[in-house]
DNA sequence: GTATGTGAACCACTTCACAGCA
DNA sequence: TGCTGTGAAGTGGTTCACATAC
């Protein structure tokens, strides 16, 4: 009986862990759900039905163990292994996205690195040797990867998500200023820092309004 | 009568403008909720729901002119002017935002940069001195900007935020993977991909279990 | 006494479905 | 006839509140 669980609890489950993580280097040995959720800005009940899902953590007048909790989060995550992930798109922000320091550590490896430009084919960044975007199938069915990472232009991106999903690939961290379309088994996040910008803009023009400066 | 508009519907507003900008450059004129729905992977009703909460934007059996209604977004999410925005955190991710070029074309524009490392204050990129981190709020104060974005380490990121919002910043951009806190009437957005990739695993990892691949 | 786990109540957003207008 | 705008119905996620366990 897998009852549905709600993507927004899957999405808040890596916060979770992420606070737990912290708590764990602090030395800290038991956490309250109540003390999570003020670390957290998010309502004690939130966390405990969230958790509830996947099984009975807690223990009752005391609280949650902290190095117990993370295991079993990174577990229901699969964080407890690697992950191999393609890049495709290595301009400006693709190398960005190789330089990163914040991915390896979380286990996130970027194994193969692909780009249109004939110019930057045959570079090497980090170890990697950029190949060109036509073999990005090619190499995809010699040395599979679990997550692709698109940092194309918008021009191209459905296209070469389309070889993703052509090649089996099932999760993709998109870079690109597009809606994507993927079939419902292949997911999909976007990071767009404009979108996230235009949407504050609405409430600081409201805020001009309000103060009366107009 | 302000009816309360949700924040889901402004988050929608800016992917709507997109969508509307690319229609316009490629020649339409009009387009209807259905096929725009289409395109963007939505509803039609949720589109003419979220119109709705502003005004009354189409023209019933021909929908809506493409010009027409991407003007009247821009003006609702503040898009018809240039935001100003200091940058916190000149690392190798501050770097790669600095170099960004994504934000000014759509009229946001970084007018300055900050970091604690005596190494890198004094350095110029992209026509803008690296200023100490001990001068922000004195900076702020003279210079005042809308926007903030913390690409600080995450230890440092809290602290630099308390003094954004001390300085009257309404608004923040968050690349430090830290769950911030700030008073409510301030708005932040983080831009995390390892949240991401780490709420992706989740599903990747059932997948694997279904296939039998363990 | 204290904090979890959870059905039930609540709330908010989404979708429906149709009246109304071009 | 075609598509918008919108109350009403539906759905899904959040919060409550309390029985339960330590």
């Amino acid at each position: 009986m897998p009852i549905e669980i709600p993507d927004v609890v899957i999405d808040r489950l890596p916060i979770y862990a992420r606070a737990l993580n912290l708590l764990q280097r602090s030395g800290r040995e038991v956490v309250s759900s109540q003390e999570l959720g003020a670390q957290l800005g998010v309502t004690p009940a939130q966390i405990r039905k969230d958790l509830s899902y996947f099984g009975r953590f807690g223990k009752q007048g005391r609280g949650y163990s902290v190095p117990r909790l993370l295991e079993e989060l990174r577990q229901i995550l699969g964080l407890d292994r690697d992950w191999l992930m393609v890049l495709i798109g290595v301009g400006q922000l693709g190398r960005a996205i190789l330089a990163y320091g914040g991915f390896a550590p979380q286990g996130f490896r970027i194994v193969g690195a692909f780009d249109a430009d004939p110019g930057l084919v045959g570079q090497e960044i980090n170890d990697l040797v950029i190949k060109p975007a036509s073999e990005l199938k090619l190499s995809l069915t010699q040395r599979p990867a679990d997550i692709g990472i698109v940092a194309t232009p918008a021009a191209h991106a459905q296209a070469v998500i389309d070889d993703l999903v052509g090649c089996g690939v099932k999760a993709i961290l998109n870079y690109a200023p597009i809606a994507a379309h993927v079939p419902p088994d292949v997911h999909i996040k976007d990071i767009d820092p404009v979108l996230s910008l235009q949407s504050m803009t609405f409430y600081l023009k409201g805020q001009l309004a309000v103060a009366g400066v107009k």
